[in-house]
DNA sequence: GCATTACAGTGACTCATGTCACAGAGAAGG
DNA sequence: CCTTCTCTGTGACATGAGTCACTGTAATGC
């Protein structure tokens, strides 16, 4: 357990209000994650509310058959807003948050945080507007699957990448093929295909990516 | 607009508070709506949220080439989140709300609802509770759509199906197919099979649901 | 009662994905 | 340098689902 520098919290989440910071730093607890490491898993230990301070988290769906599939990542200075939603979790599948960069996390009591939504509006307001963001993100997501094929949900999974990441992709087609929850082959004639178009240009580990709306 | 019978509210929203009752009373209109008419559609008008009294409402995604799918069906003494939820609609689809059946719904204008929250705690447990089933459902409609073949996804579909609305499913191949966003011989063979393991048996335009479970 | 319409069933075909089986090319480690 | 592993590329094939064309059959309307 680590001191909490209130200048840097305050920098990421600038829209709560200054006592709730106070006991932001007095009750919760800073954890750092690894790259590659799982930070929550649905239902999985005490709740708490998630904010990530820095670094990059994914989070993801998996059926009790390996599957996976990403619904969205998280950036520092958002919620996590499942630790909140997550009271019955679902028959089969669980959802999972793990850390794409090395990350730091705020972990808030599920008690203190169902308090605090009384206690204060800012708290309030930050986390009916997390409810909201997720909420599209994941009928974002949802529409991608439903409605296209998967080469356009590729390149909706790139710009997403790209979004948070920038445009160095570093990702074996493996990688990619299981968070879209495909097989490496499919995925990697799609990438061929998208480097013809010049959209992106395919590395041992990496893709660059150029334009992705050439690959439409 | 109609004299609302408090009573009625109390009955299907008994975790509102008194005082709140008295408010929703004297501020909010009354609906009625007819089966099959449209409740809403996301960005549409003035924003409000919508409490549903009696019937059954069904909230759906539509892409921009008149594809469809069902999201989940709301019952009686739920919110339709959405009209929380959805500032930014996105891009192409819309999100909409059908009544199943003749439905009544209350319109809370969003400047209320939004007081509300911190004005009566009652309220503010309704919303969040609100968006965590809405998301819970959300994600089992994700879970069947990417890890679930049709079959199974009809089998669900009809399931949630007798739920809300009993074991006799007065649904044409055609209409189903819609709302799994599929085609209607497609949907004609599954029904087949399914009626040939003895899980139900096949009318014309309805549905005989026997055992769901034989169907898996 | 006859024509029309909506719904349901079926076979043949196409297309997108997934799977299997390999092969080559870099990386990594000794 | 040689071995081994991981990542990538490709062809052949299987399967699920969508589409087309057509038939039959119950409901509806005049």
């Amino acid at each position: 357990m680590e001191v909490l520098p209130k200048e840097l919290i305050q920098k990421k989440f600038p829209d709560l209000e200054d006592q709730l910071l106070d006991e932001l730093l007095s009750q919760s607890t800073l954890r750092e994650v690894e790259e590659g490491e799982e930070v929550m898993r649905s239902g999985q230990y005490i709740k708490s509310t998630i904010l990530l301070l820095s670094g990059l988290l994914k989070v993801y769906r998996e059926d009790d058959e390996g599957n996976e599939f990403l619904m969205y990542y998280l950036e520092p200075g958002s919620a996590c807003a499942l630790s909140m939603m997550c009271t019955a979790r679902t028959e089969k599948s669980e959802i999972m948050a793990k850390a794409v960069k090395d990350s730091e996390v705020i972990l808030v009591p599920s008690e203190l945080s169902e308090m605090w939504l009384g206690k204060f509006k800012s708290w309030h307001n930050f986390v009916i507007a997390s409810y909201r963001q997720r909420f599209e993100e994941l009928l974002q997501t949802l529409d991608s699957i439903a409605f296209k094929g998967l080469d356009e949900r590729l390149v909706f999974y790139l710009k997403r990448h790209v979004k948070v990441s920038g445009k160095q992709v570093k990702l074996s087609h493996q990688q990619i093929a299981d968070e879209l929850n495909s097989s490496r082959e499919v995925i990697s004639r799609l990438l061929k295909k998208l480097e013809q178009t010049g959209a992106i240009t395919l590395h041992r580990n990496y893709i660059e990516v150029h334009d992705l709306s050439l690959g439409v």
